[in-house]
DNA sequence: TATATTCTCTATCAAGTGATAGATTTATGA
DNA sequence: TCATAAATCTATCACTTGATAGAGAATATA
């Protein structure tokens, strides 16, 4: 017995969460198909057994990725009703359990895939982000709890990836502190964020 | 004369001069050495006469590119008074002067450089960036114009990086705009983050 | 003019890349 | 038990990468 056999299933996901975690610690381009094969202890060429080339493993990892979030983030507003809290906690949630560096993933998409998939990403990545944040503000604004947008001449969707630019290129913790202290931190940030979005730096 | 020859300096300059846009662009790793070597109109071996290697190459480009902009910040900041009208300086200026996407430097400099230049590269970056604006917050904090940051639980260089984010992070906006649409959408941005830093969402 | 120096070139290397062909092993089920 | 299908392997390809050796041409200097 030389081969280690798997379920079929099982080392397809195994090659889309071992991609996943490369992908989004080192980007589309750093990453090759050999690194990905030797963490996933299989051989290069298995990998082209479940998918049709290096692009579908980003793809698929993108695809599952983003729908967690998706699910996760609604799970989350449907759990807080009052602004501030939903904002924070929205705010926490994703400082702890999204990828380190979404900036990275933006420009994966951009420049590495191919153009005939951004329209369909571009979907996936509103449903999981843009949408959840922008259906909290609106909620805000009809309650008369944040101004109208027009205010700012802006859009709700504009102040939705106003808050998301500060929460995902929020730099990674140093990997030496311990779990406890990243949860705690990431607390504080997310208070610092929401109560700036909402009252500002000015003194009242 | 089969040799286009120019001075040494000459061409030393052009190879950093182009090498910053496309670095800036593209991200160290999607950017090759005969890329480089033909936007510049010579041979790739050439560019080993001026810089020991690629990482050569791309030190130096963030040198320069890093000076110049501690320079005009510097400058844009000794020209205002006004803390409001200042802040709105700087992101005015960033948004139209500084590369399309500074996470993906932060990313490279992360991953793709040798660890011993980090340390000197961080103080370039901090000088740049950070303390111009930390500069200007600290300003406003004496003068009682915006809260001391403790009562926020951060410090004044946090709330410079928010600031910073909220500039680095924003998405170029479409190429078929015409130059003139992209100030004054620089504009409305700039306008947009000092008055949220400010004054925040809520009603007053 | 003659020599040295600077600049640029051609040719080439070793290593790594994504991808394919086809053999080999393991499990399934008639 | 034996044929079939699924999973994994070895071997290899064509291409790109960063880098080097060394020749040739342009300029500076003496």
């Amino acid at each position: 017995m030389r081969h280690k056999r798997r379920d079929g299933i099982e080392t397809r996901h195994l090659i889309v969460k071992v991609s996943r975690d490369l992908f989004m610690e080192l980007g589309y381009r750093a990453v090759s198909t050999r690194k990905i094969a030797t963490a996933c202890q299989i051989t290069q060429p298995t990998l082209y057994h479940y998918f049709e080339n290096k692009e579908a493993i980003y793809l698929e990892v993108l695809r599952t990725e983003l729908l967690e979030t998706k699910n996760q983030l609604d799970q989350v507003i449907s759990n807080h009703e009052d602004l501030e809290e939903c904002l924070f906690q929205i705010s926490y949630h994703l400082l702890l359990h999204v990828p380190k560096d979404l900036s990275q993933m933006e420009h994966d998409i951009r420049h590495e895939l191919a153009e005939q998939h951004r329209g369909m990403i571009f979907q996936w990545w509103q449903a999981a982000y843009l949408t959840p944040i922008s259906t909290v503000l609106e909620k805000g604004m009809n309650k008369g709890e944040i101004r109208h947008p027009s205010e700012y001449h802006t859009t709700v969707d504009s102040l939705s990836m106003l808050l998301l630019n500060l929460i995902k290129a929020y730099p990674p913790s140093d990997p030496s502190s311990p779990e406890i202290q990243i949860e705690k931190r990431a607390e504080e940030q997310a208070r610092l964020f929401t109560n700036i979005l909402l009252y500002g730096l000015a003194p009242k």
